[in-house]
DNA sequence: AGTAAGTTAGTGATCGCTCACATACTTATT
DNA sequence: AATAAGTATGTGAGCGATCACTAACTTACT
C-alpha cells in the first residue's frame, strides 16, 4: 500500500496526535508511529529528517486548525460578549477534537527537547490572549462588561477557566462534555463580571 | 563519605525534586540522581528497589508537606474568607518552595508509568478541593460570600485560578512572585464573588 | 528506465537494573 | 580493651531493552 509523500506525511502527523493522546506525548516513538501507520520504523525517516521535524509539522498543523477556528468564531458582527463566548467555545471544541493538546503543552518534547515546538505553541497562546483582551476591551467600552476589573485580569481569569476545565477533563476520566462544562462555568464567570445578557 | 540509609534516602528524595525542577521530571534518571548525590548509579538501588519506589517516596514527602501547610493555614478561629485566603496562599507558597510540583502533575512518570504516584497526588488534590468547599459553604452560610453561585463551582473557579497562575509561572520565565500575583487575582475574584471585606 | 517509497539490518547512546566484590561501621565475645 | 564476626553502604563492570537514526538494497509506479 504505497502512498504519495504528502499523503504519508499527513497520515504521520495525524497518527502522532492520536498516539500522543492515547499513550502520552513522550511515549510517541518513531517505532510506535511506524507500527500505527503500517510501515517500518525506517520508512518514517523518508518523510522527516529528524523526530523533532515531525513534531514541528504537528505544531504547524495544530496552529492552522486553531487559527481557522478563531477566525470562524469571530466571523460576522456579533457583540463583544458573544464573540468572547464563541472564541472560548471554539477553543474548547479544538481541545475536544485534539485531546493531546493540553498534555503536549507539558511534555518533555515541547519543554525540553524542541524549542521550535515550544515557540509555535507559545505564539498561538499569546495570540489567543490578545484576541480575548480585544473583545473584553470592546465590551467594557460599550458597557456590556463591567469596567471595575482590568481587561488583562479578566483575560487571565478566562484563560485559567479554560485551562482548569480542560486539565480536569484531560487528566481525569473525561466523564463530561468539555464544551458544555466549559461554557457553563464561563456563563457563571461572565455573570460575576457584570455581563448583562441580551 | 558514607551516610546512614535514612539520611541518604532523604537526600535522594530532595535531589529528585530539585532535578525535576531543573531538567524536567522525565529527565530524572537514576544516573543523574546518583551524580548529583555523589555516589555511583548502582548505590541508588541500595536504598530503593526500583525507580518507581523512588517517586513514591517523593510523593509521600510532598504529601506530608502539603498536609502540614493546609493544617497550618486553617489554624486558629479565623472567618471562612480568611481561611480560604490562607489555604490558597499556602498552596502558592508550597508551589514556590517546590516548583517541580506543577510539572510533575503532567509528567510521563505520573501519568503513564507510575499509578501509585498518580493516586497519591490525586488524593491530595481531592482533599484540597474538599477543604475549599467546606470554607466556601461556611462563608455562604454566614453571609460573607454570595450564595448565587454554587460552592462547588466557586471551588472549581478558585482551583483553576491557582492552576492558571502556577502554570503561567512554571512554564514561563518565573518573572513574578507567584504568591503575590496569585493573591492579587484571588482578591479580584473574591470581590466579584460578593465577598465583603472585614 | 528512472525515481519515489519502502525494507532489512544494522549503529551507538542511554535507560533501569543486577551481580560480585570491597570497605566502613556495629555488635558480641573474650 | 582488643578483636573477631556480622551488617550496612558503596563500587565497577556489565546485561538486556529501547531509543533515534543510517546505509545498502528492493519494489512499485510513471
Amino acid at each position: 500500500m504505497r502512498k504519495s509523500a504528502s499523503l504519508r506525511k499527513a497520515q504521520i502527523v495525524a497518527t502522532i496526535l492520536d498516539l500522543a493522546d492515547r499513550i502520552g506525548p513522550d511515549r510517541v516513538t518513531t517505532g510506535a508511529v511506524a507500527a500505527e501507520v503500517g510501515v517500518t520504523q525506517a520508512a518514517i525517516f523518508r518523510h522527516f529528517p529528524t523526530k523533532a521535524e515531525m513534531w514541528v509539522a504537528v505544531a504547524d498543523h495544530v496552529a492552522v486548525l486553531l487559527t481557522a477556528a478563531w477566525a470562524a468564531a469571530l466571523e460576522g458582527s456579533k457583540p463583544p460578549v458573544e464573540r468572547l463566548k464563541a472564541l472560548i467555545g471554539a477553543q474548547l471544541d479544538q481541545i475536544t477534537a485534539n485531546p493531546a493538546m493540553p498534555m503536549l503543552l507539558f511534555s518533555r518534547e515541547l519543554n525540553v527537547e524542541n524549542a521550535a515546538l515550544r515557540d509555535a505553541f507559545r505564539d498561538r497562546l499569546v495570540t489567543l490572549h490578545g484576541l480575548l483582551i480585544h473583545e473584553i476591551t470592546q465590551g467594557q467600552q460599550n458597557g456590556t462588561i463591567g469596567s471595575d476589573v482590568a481587561a488583562g485580569d479578566i483575560a487571565v481569569l478566562l484563560t485559567s477557566l479554560v485551562q482548569g476545565v480542560a486539565i480536569r477533563w484531560a487528566l481525569g476520566a473525561r466523564d463530561f462534555v468539555l464544551h458544555d462544562e466549559g461554557m457553563r462555568l464561563l456563563a457563571v464567570q461572565l455573570r460575576l463580571l457584570g455581563v448583562r445578557e441580551g
